[in-house]
DNA sequence: CAGTATCCAGGACGATACTG
DNA sequence: CAGTATCGTCCTGGATACTG
């Protein structure tokens, strides 16, 4: 067995996790860590399914972490960007990692006669 | 920019996120992933406010997704080990990584003076 | 354009009691 | 020992309508 790890009663899994669910967040933060910036409505035509309300929830959440910032342009109509933050590109490889196990995982159950 | 990755439409992240995600899911995992094999009752006095109904229910959930497996042994009174399953190890790295970042994530919290 | 405000439904989780 | 059964709560997310 490998070696190991976490004390799994000081674990900081939940933290981690406690930030990035949320029905749409890894999917707000892939489309930023692709463009980088968007404004709110480009953001919403491209993720069709979600409503105003949910994108502007998740959006807040997000920032309020730290891992997206929002920039707010003076104009009319209202202009109001959506930047990742340097910290918010260090989940890439976490999100990179899931991404592939959960390929993985579909595969995996569509074929069922994979041991191990 | 680094180089990415995955399209957003076609992620997978939210597969992996549905399985992991639960109250107790991580918490049991890392336990498994420690000591491999774990009764019923061993598993719950290490996880001493998770209550009988979430340790079954939540146990059930990662059993269906493969990560873990159930073993009767037809004695009274009755003995139910769970073990992690290899394909369930393969979940490691991302939680040790989730771990990580979510300490990281913590610290920053507690002294916001840091750029980045 | 970029939001708020309200209301509502479903599901996750907890408390408690009971059982082969 | 290792569960089930029942009931209640809260919280997430959706639908819809309105606004500076």
């Amino acid at each position: 067995m490998r070696r190991l790890m976490i004390k799994p009663e000081l674990c900081k899994v939940d933290t981690a996790l406690g930030i990035i669910v949320g029905k749409w967040k890894p999917t707000i933060l892939l489309h930023l860590l692709v463009e980088d910036t968007l404004r709110f409505n480009a953001l919403k035509r491209k993720i069709p399914d979600i409503t105003q309300r949910m994108l502007t929830k998740q959006l807040r959440e997000l920032e309020e972490e730290g891992l997206v910032s929002r920039t707010v342009y003076p104009v009319v109509p209202p202009k109001v960007e959506y930047t990742i933050t340097p910290y918010g590109k260090k989940l890439e490889p976490i999100l990179h990692a899931m991404h592939e196990w959960g390929k993985a995982h579909i595969e995996r159950k569509s074929q069922p006669s994979t041991e191990e």
